[in-house]
RNA sequence: GGAGACUUAGCUCAGCUGGGAGAGCGCCACCCUUACAAGGUGGAUGUCAUAGGUUCGAGCCCUAUAGUCUCCACCA
């Protein structure tokens, strides 16, 4: 028997083990039409958080549910090395011992970092169990471990052999702290405050000056050339002439090129090919050199003046302005708000550098990802607008720099010869690994990541894992990682297996704080899941991360919905309470129900719940969670425990006791995958329960449980019933004062079916049905067909009835506005003017019915 | 500079293919009615951002405007 309160602590306890334990979320019974999903790995880098909460908790209930409706489900976990980020991490932990890597050097830093990663692991696993993920354990991997080695230097080395990997001389973003390149998409471009310097460059051999704005003077010792537009009728008589660099000096030339804009600034610009992407495009033109002036740690180097080398970028930015300042040369100094890229990680400013690093060669990967999209085998994006975002960043992409200068990673299999320094790409060392040295770089973490689908799943071995659950049914992830991770999967996928790797990508927001904002450490907004957890339960925190949320929307946490959550959740639980005290005792429970003795009420609330059985499945079906939640619970708080519950202890009976079992049932199954561990918990109570609601079936809509006429004839019983608790509110009667009430039979039903209910609910003391003796008396209260004898204020009585005529006069307009209108005649659906039609003569009647008992009152 | 989202009750948000404005929380009044006071009953509250347009009919479709937010982009 279930316990008097909902104490979330103790329905949660040791579920979660037993479930682990009886192996219910192992995938394999062949017998069934599979269905897979990957988690998307998470980073070993720490705790997860709120957005991993939600993100897991949806994954979860399309398992859960997806396992109700009898598939073979596959939800397979694992975890990210997440390469910079996480050896940002091993480095801090260092740091506070006052060693560094380069102490360590690279083997004992790895050790270090598989001992953070294990210590990790373990944290994320005991928080997925108290999410109550229904994971398949048995097929865990890791984006390091051996079986995604190989599938990583398999594509690498199958990419280089095609020629879609290739190492380059190319600008790439520098991170100066954690010292390594970063792609594109790992820079965020935020906005700076910085300064715009205007320098004169004097012309050699003529006294006149070129004005040239920049934010990056520092960068004047890379100078080569200043640039102007060949159109630029101002400076067609410079272009070929010569220069002084007042910051070293040196003579150098101005070239025309037609990147330049010549309505931006002076509409000369200098040209620093070797620290700029722009300016190494024009350097690529004009065959110009490209010096690079700045150490990986964004010092300046050797290139520099002696006084200037070794400073910091900034430091020396500022000396070399006050130099130039004193010489002359400074003409002024205004302050603007620029975009400036900075490091997704150490949130250093990324320097723009000349490095030699691997690059992914995008052009045919992208195209075929693209063109994919329009065929039979497309990535399905819910909702439907992430499509459009996802081929705008596909359609545009450039090379993906996929070397970092990192050593948490899957080392790049190039190995460099020492005698000629040939390369060699292989997936396995050369047998003579003596005469040669790996690369040292390691991978973009998104590289492994990007294969995810069907690394997990054995490839390139050709498994039984693969053969059965690949392609994936869905992947559920936020937006964010749309660029990073699903259109390199996506690609990937393409390339290596000819599919594209799931059928649906079902994308939702991010969660914020309570005011809206961001979560972040800097901050300190952060809410930890966990604490939610301990707070009310992990079920009315999955109920509200995944009910309380509109698709592909951000939305907050809140506090007090997670609160109500709860409440509702404790809802379920008494009004389980209630039924299981009845069912008590009682035998033959499980016998099919018998039609021929239910009740009208039962009836009726079984109607609703096929009813809403559909509506919940539908919107299931479109992984609508939040609509398949508020049918349920309007059905739930309205049908179920408002109604039903009270009036079937008019009635009860053994027939309306099994209605009872079949329907908490239903909503128990429902409500599992969202909450499975109070759902467990009543389903453990109920008579007849199996194993465990893991097992069970979800419930089906059967439609001889449906009776349309007795959801109208309990609907209208229903409104009887409000109408007479809000007569006694306005007459300030006591809810239970004793009342009289007269019936007029209109109805083409049997009254003496809701009598009982009528008398119990609204206190009557009696009901008389079809008196027409009592029709004129004066002191009535007609409500429909109900007429309710009392003591009455005549003046609060005659003014209900005016507002009443009121509302129904205006309905009449709003109708006859359109049954007057040719034009609405003429064009509306025939069955939209019946419709209006029929209630015109609804109201005409009652319009009728209450003008006569307002004239009583007079 | 492009792209997208959002603007509905005091707050947070629903509103499915156009056909009588909804929920949760909050607020007011009454009630410890035998599952539930983390409750029940009854109630108040909206020129659906603004202006046009399409339509018999617009919160919903189209256009423009304003405000908020996000993403993308190399403008020195």
């Amino acid at each position: 028997m279930l316990k008097t309160h909902y104490d979330h602590n103790e329905v949660e306890q040791g579920k979660y083990q037993t479930w682990k334990d009886k192996g219910y979320f192992l995938a394999g019974d062949e017998t069934k039409t599979k269905f897979s999903m990957l988690i998307p790995p998470p980073n070993v880098t720490g705790m997860l958080h709120l957005g991993h909460a939600w993100n897991t908790t949806v994954q979860d209930i399309i398992a859960r549910y997806k396992r109700a409706k009898g598939y073979d489900v596959l939800w397979l976990p694992g975890m990210d090395h997440a390469g910079i980020a996480t050896q940002a991490k091993v480095e801090a932990r260092l740091r506070e011992q006052g060693i560094s890597r380069y102490d360590l050097g690279r083997e004992k830093f790895l050790e270090k970092a598989w001992e953070w990663k294990k210590e990790y692991a373990e944290t994320i696993h005991s928080q997925w169990s108290v999410m109550g993920l229904s994971l398949d354990y048995s097929r865990e991997r890791f984006t390091l471990d051996d079986g995604l080695n190989k599938a990583v230097r398999h594509v690498f080395v199958t990419l280089y052999n095609k020629g879609l990997i290739y190492r380059g001389e190319r600008i790439i973003n520098w991170d100066p702290v954690f010292k390594t390149a970063l792609s594109n998409i790992e820079v965020i471009h935020q906005d700076d405050k910085g300064k715009f310097y205007y320098f004169n460059y004097p012309l050699v051999d003529d006294s006149k000056n070129l004005l040239i704005a920049t934010t990056r003077p520092e960068t004047m010792f890379g100078d080569v050339c200043l640039v102007v537009n060949p159109k630029d009728e101002r400076y067609l008589d410079i272009i070929g002439k010569e220069v002084i660099n007042p910051a070293n000096g040196e003579k150098i030339p101005v070239i025309a090129d037609e990147y330049v804009d010549l309505n931006f600034g002076t509409g000369v610009m200098k040209c620093t090919p070797a620290h700029d992407p722009n300016d190494f495009l024009i350097g690529e033109r004009h065959h110009l050199a490209h010096p690079i002036i700045m150490n990986d740690d964004a010092t300046m180097n050797g290139n520099c003046p002696a006084e200037y080398v070794g400073l910091d970028r900034y430091v020396c930015r500022e000396k070399l302005v006050e130099k130039l300042k004193q010489d002359g040369y400074l003409v002024k100094i205004e302050d603007i708000v620029h975009q400036v890229g900075h490091s997704e990680r150490s949130h250093a400013v990324v320097e723009p550098m000349l490095k030699k690093q691997w690059f992914v060669k995008m052009g045919p990967l992208a195209k075929r990802a693209l063109e994919n999209q329009n065929t039979d085998d497309k990535v399905e994006f819910i909702p439907e607008r992430f499509n459009k975002i996802f081929e705008n960043w596909m359609s545009d992409c450039d090379d993906w720099c996929i070397s970092r200068q990192l050593w948490w990673g899957h080392r790049i299999p190039a190995y460099y010869s020492k005698k000629d320094g040939s390369i060699l790409v292989s997936e396995e060392p050369p047998a003579d690994m003596e005469n040669y040295v790996q690369d040292e770089d390691v991978l973009d973490t998104w590289f492994s990541s990007g294969l995810w689908p069907f690394s997990t799943l054995g490839w390139p071995n050709e498994t039984a894992d693969l053969k059965r659950y690949y392609p994936l049914d869905i992947m559920v992830t936020a937006y964010d990682i749309i660029f990073f991770w699903v259109s390199r999967m996506i690609f990937q996928a393409l390339e290596f297996t000819d599919k594209a790797p799931f059928k649906k990508c079902l994308i939702h927001g991010l969660i914020r704080d309570e005011q809206g904002r961001k979560m972040s450490k800097s901050l300190g907004n952060g809410i930890d899941p966990f604490d939610v957890i301990k707070k009310y339960g992990v079920d009315a925190l999955r109920y509200f991360l995944t009910t309380s949320t509109s698709p592909g929307l951000d939305t907050r946490y809140s506090d007090e919905k997670v609160k109500s959550s709860e409440a509702y959740l404790n809802k379920i639980w008494n009004a389980s309470r209630f039924v299981l005290s009845n069912l008590e005792g009682e035998e033959k429970l499980d016998e099919e129900i018998d039609l021929s003795k239910l009740s009208l009420i039962d009836k009726y609330i079984l109607t609703r719940l096929e009813k809403t059985i559909t509506n919940v499945t539908i919107n299931m079906e479109k992984y609508d969670f939040a609509n398949a939640s508020t049918h349920l619970y309007n059905f739930v708080y309205d049908d179920f425990t408002s109604w039903y519950l009270e009036l079937s202890k008019v009635t009860m009976n053994h027939e309306t006791k099994k209605v009872l079992l079949k329907v908490l049932k239903s909503i128990i199954l429902m409500i599992y995958p969202y909450t499975p561990f109070i759902a467990e918990e009543i389903y453990l109570n109920l008579p007849y329960h199996g194993e465990s609601i893991c097992l069970e079936k979800y419930p089906e809509y059967e439609e001889k449980y449906v009776s349309e006429e007795s959801e109208k004839i309990v609907s209208s019983l229903i409104s009887m019933i409000k109408d007479v608790r809000s007569f006694k509110v306005d007459n300030s009667l006591a809810p239970n004062s004793k009342v009289r009430l007269y019936l007029n039979h209109v109805g083409n039903f049997d009254f003496q079916t809701i009598l009982p209910y009528l008398k119990r609910f609204t206190f009557a003391n009696e009901v008389i049905i079809d008196d027409e003796s009592k029709k004129d008396f004066s002191s009535i209260y007609y409500i429909g067909e109900l007429y309710i004898e009392e003591d009455l204020d005549k003046e609060l009585l005659k003014k209900k009835f005016d507002e009443k005529i009121f509302a129904i006069k205006n309905e009449l307009l709003r109708g006859d506005k359109m049954l007057n209108n040719p034009a609405f005649i003429a064009k509306a659906p025939e069955k939209k003017i019946n419709e209006e039609k029929a209630k015109r003569e609804k109201y005409l009647k009652e319009l009728a019915e209450y003008q006569k008992k307002r004239d009583i009152l007079n």
